[in-house]
RNA sequence: CGGGGCGUGGCGCAGUCCGGUAGCGCACCUGCUUUGGGAGCAGGGGGUCGCCAGUUCGAAUCUGGCCGCCCCGACCA
């Protein structure tokens, strides 16, 4: 770009765009190792807000915070053939402690369910100690080849769930209240309305029986996968002794669920909402809900501007608005509009001499509609009154903006080959709805041909109005399913 | 792991071909003037030129080795 103060558009080039602006909305940063990131304090900021909101989602549902240790034995991971098969590529192994070779290598964490259904099995006797609902709030490292902020790093951070259950209905029912919590918390936090369903058995989880998946589309039609809640069922109460007496005496296997969402959820709120200024971070998850922005010529203003500032800056606060001042007076204006519009904050209340003198307030927001004035000016009590009313208007705005614009860029029926699949998606579609037989081998097609692939069977909400009658390879189809290129 | 590119103040780069006291823009510091959409002027601080060895009177520049990073393709929350 020639002006560097700008920032690359989405529409040139949508993953530079990405890097800048997470860079430059100071969100993270890269650190020495590579792979890893740091999240500075804006980043970090909201992913308290996501933390604390699903933390009291979970515990609404009756789950408990533990921690579990970073430390893996490798015998442990080797316990379970799938899960081993999944993640021995992705491990990072500590070999040497103290001065020496270790006797059996640790690995560090790559997920915890095999520390926690060793533990379990030592804590469960009888079926009146079950269900065991926990969540630990931890990072976790994944060996990756290729980076990126936020989306793929190697290590991260997350919650992860783990349950057990007297029996598989109980278990299935616990996968699927996840499904919804997450759902819930994308759609009514994130303003970022994913797609659920369960995912192919290509893209299950490594142990899983069933693993149900969220899918959210990115502004360049991508698609993220958002969270997952899996169905172990007794895969991993067998490989660690997680057994239980039941009510008849007899001696059963628990039934296990996992689930967990990351701080990936930070790069799909970027690219669900942000635009060429910056980001835009819906207003229940932003750190500041509102700048206040004094502007002054003299010394003389000085003084009444920072009085209003702080007046109306107290008097939303008292209203439940999470306020901040920008007392920074060495940069103009200009320069600090730019800056909190970059890192997305949803409203700005300026206040300068002029504004004294009219008895007013300017309030700014970062997002309006087409015809609709950036600016807003207002009586200073009409200003505070209204906040929590724009802000919320502006919550629901993104939430319709980002389903919206989901749907138009969706393909639903007429899709019935694998060479109109990758035309559609070419065309730029990014959901496209098919039928599918359930057989492997069309998912390898398409990715060999199109670079998409299966992203969910969708649940039963998000199906087509009439059923697709043939898979991609012509034979019958069985099931609606969508494909896109993914993150 | 395969292909391409790059390592020079905090960031972005020039200088390297053709060896001769390290430079530009932004950022930073001080002062004054400023402040309603990325302020101006003046002064100033900051770099073992990725690392190691070699050639040379002299190396950012030439030679050899090593290390690291970024981008593009196969696996993944």
């Amino acid at each position: 770009m020639a002006d560097d103060k700008a920032l690359t558009p989405r529409s040139e080039d949508f993953s530079a765009w990405y890097n800048e602006v997470v860079l430059r909305a100071e969100l993270a940063d890269y650190s020495p190792v590579r792979g890893s990131m740091v999240i500075r304090p804006w980043g970090y900021a909201i992913w308290e807000n996501m933390q604390r909101a699903l933390d009291d989602m979970f515990k609404a549902t009756g789950h408990e915070n533990a921690y579990f240790p970073l430390l893996i034995p490798m015998s442990f991971i080797e316990r379970e053939k799938e899960h081993v098969e999944g993640f021995k590529p992705e491990l990072a192994v500590v070999t040497h402690a103290g001065g020496k070779e270790l006797e059996e290598h640790l690995v560090i964490r790559p997920t915890s369910e095999t520390v926690i259904y060793s533990m379990y099995a030592k804590w469960v006797q009888s079926y009146r100690d079950l269900p065991v609902l926990m969540n630990q709030w931890a990072n976790v490292m994944r060996w990756e080849l290729r980076t990126r902020l936020f989306l793929r790093t190697s290590e991260f951070l997350w919650q992860e769930g783990h349950t057990a259950h007297a029996t598989e209905a109980e278990a299935e029912e616990e996968t699927l209240l996840i499904l919804d919590i997450y759902r819930r918390f994308m759609e009514e936090w994130i303003a970022m309305p994913p797609v659920t369903g369960l995912k192919s058995e290509s893209e299950r989880f490594a142990g899983a029986v069933r693993t149900y998946g969220l899918e959210a589309m990115m502004q360049d039609r991508k698609a993220l996968q958002a969270g997952t809640s899996h169905m172990l069922g007794q895969n991993f109460s067998r490989q660690f002794g997680l057994t239980f007496q039941s009510e008849e005496g007899q001696e059963e296997y628990a039934w296990n669920t996992s689930w967990g969402v990351s701080t990936r959820l930070i790069g799909g709120l970027v690219m669900s909402h942000g635009d060429d200024r910056g980001i835009v971070v819906p207003p229940k998850l932003a750190p500041a809900q509102v700048v206040m922005l004094p502007i002054f010529r003299s010394d003389d203003d000085r003084e009444a501007v920072f009085g209003a500032c702080n007046r109306v800056a107290g008097a939303l606060s008292e209203a439940g608005v999470r306020v901040r001042l920008d007392d920074r007076t060495h940069l103009s204006p200009g320069a600090r509009f730019w800056e909190w519009e970059r890192k997305g904050v949803p409203f700005r209340v300026e206040i300068g001499p002029k504004d004294l003198e009219k008895g007013q307030v300017v309030v700014a927001r970062r997002v309006h509609g087409e015809g609709e004035d950036r600016k807003m000016f207002l009586p200073e009590s009409e200003a505070i009154g209204r906040m929590p009313g724009l802000l919320d208007e502006l919550q629901a705005h993104l939430l319709e903006t980002a389903r919206t614009r989901r749907e138009r860029d969706s393909v639903r029926g007429g899709v019935e080959s694998v060479e109109a699949l990758g035309e559609a998606l070419d065309d730029g579609a990014g959901f496209v709805y098919t039928g599918w037989s359930g057989d492997p081998a069309v998912e390898e097609r398409v990715k060999e041909v199109t670079k998409a692939t299966l992203r969910v069977i969708p649940s039963e909400e998000f199906r087509s109005g009439s059923a697709p009658e043939r898979c991609l390879g012509g034979e019958p189809s069985k099931m609606e399913v969508v494909w896109a290129r993914a993150y």
